[in-house]
RNA sequence: GGAGAGGUGGCCGAGUGGUCGAAGGCGGCGGUUUGCUAAACCGUUAUACGGUCAAAAGCCGUAUCGAGGGUUCGAAUCCCUCCCUCUCCGCCA
């Protein structure tokens, strides 16, 4: 969401800002739309000043036992324009609130122009894939094999875009979110939290999915709406908040189950659990004070890329490009680890500013020291990292030629100590 | 799920349909007094939007007492719907 104020005042920066996102400028129509509203609420707000007084000049008259007929009769004409006005005030600014709610962010003055991922930039890499002296399976080849991935029971039970894992698999699964929630908390200055894995209409909108992405959520009966991701419940957190500066900035992190109906990616990424309906992430979010967001989200992005590290993955990090970012952030990093099996990088993190573009949508605000008033905080958030993701990338880089798998020794801890996954183990 | 009670400012807590953005208290901030601290006293203390202004400050106005409707010349106060919290009962991981 934008502040109609920095529009009025920056129009040619807010259109480039949306050609660089491949949309065609919006200022003139916002600015009319909004020219009229306030034309409007100036009216409506004299009738409203007018019937105040005129309802307590009644008040009077009536005290001392005077009749006032004639005023209420004045009052009477004055609702009938007050509710022209209220409806016409209505109108006027839930269409420029239909139309600044459908509006992305526009790009940071350092994200690379460009329509889609072609034009991202690769920033750094680290480490080196590993060499095999056999050819590289894919994952769901070495689980399907060892027993321990079972896509067929999956699709009995829920159809495809599912999985069961069994056994070492299973239990490696779980040891790798525990591993990046202890990482995170322990040494990242992370709180842990568990929050609601259901949530309503407003919670959706004041992160960005709604009203435009309604389509890529599952929602229930009763209208609660399946998180996509703990992005939605965390940063909601401070929505409504006017904070202390001194509390800012705010971290949390949290392991939650994430729904996607993955609508539109049919035949994308169909074999395997790359892409699935349901997973599980660590996320992180942080609340920032506005002049420091850009160093948290470097902050943020190395706490993901200590994950790769400490289990000796091998990725690298990208600056999403201004077509290819989503709809709430202002700069976005990917992390994309190397998958042998696919002889790719695939995303395993997501790291983004969104600036005020979500706390605007929430109110979510604090107070700077020594100043009057209040300013919205910058909402930042990031896969640290993918659980889903990360189990494919260890099972491919840690594979060896009969199939077993070989634990990172950052994990071992976590396995009871056992260090390979085998067919009988 | 059934029965009942309730949602007021940073917090606690008054509020009879009329001058209530809302008494009082606490907390915060500024000041007076004081060798210092404490105490006491005085003042101040919401948010958003609009107008005025080159802009800020200031000033003027409008809205907001859980949310949305309604009744009324006038609603924190009356009516309806929804959300939430608490108590009791039932069920339950």
């Amino acid at each position: 969401m934008f502040d109609l104020k920095w529009i009025r005042d920056r129009p040619d920066e807010f259109d480039r800002g949306l050609t660089r996102r491949g949309l065609p400028p919006m200022a003139a129509q916002v600015l009319a739309l909004d020219a009229r509203r306030r034309q409007v609420q100036t009216r409506l707000q004299d009738l409203q000043t007018k019937r105040n007084e005129a309802s307590k000049a009644i008040g009077e008259a009536k005290r001392r036992g005077e009749d006032a007929a004639a005023q209420m009769a004045e009052v009477a004409n004055i609702k009938d324009d007050m509710a022209a006005a209220e409806g016409e005030e209505r109108a006027l600014a839930g269409e420029l609130d239909d139309l600044l709610a459908g509006l992305p962010n526009v790009p940071g003055p350092d994200v690379p122009d460009g329509a889609d991922e072609s034009a991202n930039v690769c920033l750094r890499t680290h480490g080196e894939a590993p060499r095999f002296d056999f050819e590289a399976r894919e994952h769901y080849e070495l689980g399907e094999a060892l027993g321990m991935m079972d896509f067929a029971a999956a699709a009995k039970l829920s159809g495809s875009r599912f999985v069961v894992m069994r056994g070492a698999v299973a239990r490696l699964h779980r040891a790798l979110a525990q591993f990046m929630i202890d990482l995170h908390t322990t040494e990242h200055g992370y709180t842990e939290t568990v929050p609601p894995y259901l949530v309503r209409d407003h919670v959706l909108y004041g992160t960005g999915q709604l009203p435009k992405f309604g389509d890529d959520l599952f929602r229930t009966t009763d209208d609660f709406w399946l998180i996509p991701t703990a992005e939605v419940p965390l940063t909601n957190l401070v929505a409504d908040e006017i904070l202390d500066a001194d509390a800012l900035p705010i971290r949390v992190t949290a392991l939650t189950p994430c729904f996607r109906s993955e609508a539109g990616a049919a035949g994308k990424d169909t074999r395997g659990m790359l892409r699935q309906h349901q997973f599980d992430k660590v996320e992180m979010v942080s609340i920032a004070h506005p002049d420091r967001s850009d160093d948290e989200l470097e902050r943020m992005t190395t706490c993901a890329e200590t994950v790769l590290q400490r289990l000796g993955l091998h990725y690298r990090v990208v600056v999403l490009s201004a077509g290819d970012m989503g709809f709430a952030a202002r700069k976005t990093f990917d992390i994309e680890v190397w998958l042998p099996g696919q002889e790719a990088y695939r995303e395993i993190s997501s790291c983004s500013n969104c600036a005020d573009f979500q706390a605007r949508r929430m109110k979510a605000r604090f107070r700077p020291a020594g100043e009057k008033g209040t300013r919205h905080v910058h909402t930042l958030n990031g896969s640290g990292v993918a659980v889903g993701r990360c189990l494919i990338a260890v099972m491919e880089n840690y594979q060896r030629a009969d199939g077993s798998i070989a634990i990172p020794q950052a994990l071992q801890p976590y396995m009871g100590g056992l260090t390979v996954i085998a067919a009988d183990g």
